[in-house]
DNA sequence: ATTATCTATAGATCTATAGATAATGC
DNA sequence: ATTATCTATAGATCTATAGATAATGC
């Protein structure tokens, strides 16, 4: 079944379907799949409603082509994670990524938490197929580290998601953070320097 | 300006009044504000869509009072943090809670979840009053027990968000720790004990 | 008498389509 | 010729209200 011969697109095609998603992107972020329209979409887009539709599907067509493209991009930094480098660095390496990905990047992270937040409606069968298997693979990975006395013993299923509630939290939660840190420049390097305390402390072997 | 004189509500208001605020921290914590409808409030409370509006002023005032209602409750494990006990025991104790409370309550936990990534625009004031100064509070009594050499030196303010960002992870981003550990009973067991070590292992003073 | 509930519906908002018009690429 | 955009609108969904009816508490 081979898929449908598709025309090479356009470059407004390119330019357009871009605008669209990145506008999708700051809508959806915000409100979820439910309470975003393709009023806001469009307006977010300087486009016009029907126009959005020219170029996707749907409403739905858009949503899911975001979070197909954004679930690649973002495990990219777990899959950096080699198990040719130092156990130790590779982890905080690995952390130090996903810090600079919350900085950068929060409305990614926003789009995903509230997608999983909600029951992950559209994105479950993505983490069965794509999440899944590299975290089975990283964490065998960080197993076998341990067990050669390269990193303190400890559940890596559960230092994974660790270092995922840590760094996202900073992303996602940016508007507690702002309240209670309001100066944003100090608190990300506070937050970069107390993550890294923390898995240091926690992985480093003893004596 | 006295408050208007209101009538001391029947058994059966705060019957109905209670199984709207759990319907509706049903639908609300699931779609958000915007995404949630007063059709599947009504159907979760088991009532017509006008009773719901008779008994609250609309869509808004019930997702107000759910949030007045939560912000009470949520902030008193961080209350109770002691400053007459042990320090390490106390925010041992206070990371346990709120443990518990995302093991128990993670309706509550996402409702507030989304409330903050969506930029929590009905909450925003709470935090400024009532978190904001029970977190400067509770840094100053934590960075006192650092002075004091009762536990190791660090940002107090970054501590407490970490304590956050682990504890309430695993109910906001349960549908995704499901996929990755299957065994429910098994994780929460495993979740509990990592995240003791981590804290036992940033605060114990050293030598 | 007062409180609670229901049916019916007004009016706003939302997704998506139809069909005409304008812009672009051979 | 094909691609892109716009106006107008159908049809569904949503919040909220009007107004009638039923249940409850003195």
């Amino acid at each position: 079944m081979p898929a449908p011969p598709e025309k090479k697109p356009s470059r407004i095609q390119i330019r357009n379907r871009r605008k669209i998603m990145d506008a999708a992107l700051d809508v959806f972020s915000q409100h979820g799949f439910r309470g975003a329209t393709l009023d806001q979409i469009a307006e977010a887009a300087g486009m016009s409603k029907p126009n959005l539709i020219y170029y996707f599907d749907g409403k739905e067509a858009i949503h899911v082509a975001l979070l197909n493209a954004l679930m690649t991009e973002w495990l990219d930094p777990l899959r950096e994670m080699d198990a040719q480098g130092d156990p130790l660095q590779e982890i905080l390496a690995y952390v130090r990524r996903k810090m600079e990905m919350s900085r950068q990047f929060p409305r990614e992270s926003r789009l995903f938490a509230i997608e999983i937040i909600q029951g992950a409606p559209r994105m479950l069968p993505h983490l069965e197929s794509d999440l899944k298997p590299l975290f089975d693979e990283k964490c065998a990975l960080i197993a076998g580290w341990m067990e050669a006395g390269k990193l303190a013993p400890q559940d890596p299923q559960q230092l994974v998601m660790s270092i995922w509630a840590l760094t996202q939290h900073f992303a996602d939660f940016d508007t507690q953070v702002r309240v209670l840190v309001p100066d944003e420049v100090a608190g990300w390097d506070a937050a970069n320097a107390h993550v890294e305390t923390i898995f240091k402390a926690i992985l480093t072997p003893k004596g």
